[in-house]
DNA sequence: TTTATATTTCAATAACTATTGAAAGTTCAG
DNA sequence: CTGAACTTTCAATAGTTATTGAAATATAAA
């Protein structure tokens, strides 16, 4: 398989995984283009390669920024932003653990422990707070799960992942 | 909060975690509701308490069972279906993840394995070939991870689950 | 069998999410 | 300032995925 042929199978196949984990394909897309690449690019690049409008390419660039794995980057003597991915994957799967727990495992731990106040004695009450109470225990493991793959960090299985001069 | 309220209300936000997640909503709803209720239902009972037509309800709870966290059951002097969820949470959380697994990170491995072979001795193809094999690695530490949860099973935390007698 | 009851399928359609592209906004060199 | 270069916004629209409901199929009692 040649080069460009393999960065864009990648590329898709990236892209579809996000599908299925509910991220916007697009903004895999992007990403894993920035990924495999090995200078900065512009928005105009990225519209170009990926096909995709103006205004697309903004609004996930953007969406990368805010979860943290992609920078804006200037270029001496050009007027434009440029884009680079952060090449440290295990600190892109941290970014995404620490955004998905945040956003959604934390908010529904939340509403179970709100769900538990129900104010009735009956069995039928009994057993469902029950259901709640394991709900919690099995979310905060999951959380605790993923704390624990975020610490891991340095020390863990990293040692041999691509060096990258941390800022 | 009253218990009606309390259990829609957790049907509700089930349905909508599930949706970031990439789970069909009326799935996850359907399953809120089998978890929560204290006997069996019937096609109709979901209907009507979700209203969701027969058709939706059938492709729904085909899929539940399919995934293995929800069962048929016959009631005496009873000619339709019922439905029950397995009420051990810890059992329904390893099954989704089994399922995951093997339906998304799996593959995975194999398309980063393959894109590997690209044969090009530049230094662009090595770059992406170290950029293919950190992938390949947090893919992996995040496939172990799971299977780790997957096994902590009896032995771990899980002491104070709701006891079920397994079959 | 036949008939009534229950389940499954699937084309049509609704609901939702992503994408476009043109207009508005911003920035900066001259 | 002014205008060119670039970025952002957002209403319109395309594309995708979920849902309906009626017809086809299956099942079991009479």
């Amino acid at each position: 398989m040649k080069l460009d042929d393999a960065k864009n199978k990648y590329i898709q196949t990236w892209g579809s995984l996000a599908t299925s984990w509910g991220i916007n394909k697009t903004m895999a897309q992007v990403h894993a283009l920035l990924l495999v690449s090995t200078n900065p690019l512009s928005a105009e690049d990225i519209m170009e390669t990926l096909q995709i409008s103006r205004g697309n390419v903004n609004m996930n660039v953007r969406a990368l920024i805010d979860w943290g794995i992609v920078t804006k980057e200037f270029v001496v003597g050009e007027r434009k932003e440029f884009f680079v991915a952060d090449k440290d994957i295990w600190e892109l799967f941290k970014q995404i653990t620490k955004e998905r727990k945040k956003r959604e495992i934390e908010p529904v731990l939340k509403v179970l422990a709100e769900l538990q106040q129900v104010e009735d004695n009956s069995d039928e009450a009994a057993q469902f707070k029950q259901v709640l109470g394991d709900l919690s225990k099995v979310t905060t493991t999951v959380n605790n799960i993923l704390d624990k793959a975020i610490k891991a960090d340095e020390h863990w299985l990293l040692s041999n992942f691509t060096k990258v001069i941390k800022k």
